[in-house]
DNA sequence: TTAGGTGCAAACAATTTGCCGTGTT
DNA sequence: AACACGGCAAATTGTTTGCACCTAA
């Protein structure tokens, strides 16, 4: 189980860590194949998605997209075990943010806020080990 | 251009409006099949997409995942017309948040908060028609 | 009649995985 | 030497599209 250290994998960390531009798998790949000419996808892939296992980096965002007949803004919830999502009705959609945002001066149209955690059902689930 | 009524739209909008989970386009459409034999995953594709494009209903969340070198929970940018992702290190994460959001009885670990408007790029090319 | 909608299957795109040789410990 | 890692390509999955037929207006 203890990993190795690996030359790509330290490459595709510094790749993520310079850009700060949030990079999509392929984005890293075509940015480091010049350096690593061997680099394959399959492997910036892996170590992508074992960094952000162990924490080591960031993972914005899923790969199935999913819809809301809601179209007022609203607050969402995603269980961290099980994916599903949840309405939060209870804790408003806050237009001040908004404002607060174009502080930075940006044009702000909105934004989202998800937040994350377990849902009921999988936190039962969950017994001491 | 206008659009016709369509008996499959309307139940593809229903049923996104009946789930409560915030469906993928797959839900959709084994949640439909028994009552449409004849669905094809494809129209569920194509009407979930524009009536997200009409704003009939709301899209969460891209096909393609992204990553961060920057750990630490912080507020992100993303502009609509060109999806570039950006840090906002002026607008600090709040953990106050998430203890608002338990009161709603669930476990909470964190939050999301993304932005949505245009870019200093973008804002700048726009042009009015 | 006319343009939009649908099913179907093929095309695309994003991501994962098996296999087997290589590198780290 | 043992086992994680990386390259490569095939396999999976998620999503889009071309085409011929169907249907609302």
């Amino acid at each position: 189980m203890a990993q190795r250290f690996s030359h790509q994998r330290e490459r595709i960390y510094q790749a993520v860590l310079e850009s700060r531009d949030h990079p999509t798998a392929e984005m890293v790949y075509h940015r480091l194949k010049p350096e690593l000419p061997r680099l394959s996808l399959g492997t910036v892939y892996r170590n992508l998605q074992q960094m952000a296992r162990e924490g080591r980096l960031a993972e914005l965002a899923g790969p199935v997209a999913r819809f809301d007949a809601v179209i007022r803004p609203h607050t969402h919830f995603q269980c961290a075990a099980c994916g599903a999502i949840l309405d939060l009705a209870d804790l408003p959609y806050d237009p001040a943010l908004d404002r607060t945002a174009e502080a930075c001066g940006l044009t702000i149209t909105g934004h989202s806020l998800v937040f994350t955690g377990l849902c009921p059902r999988c936190a039962g689930e969950k017994q001491p080990a």
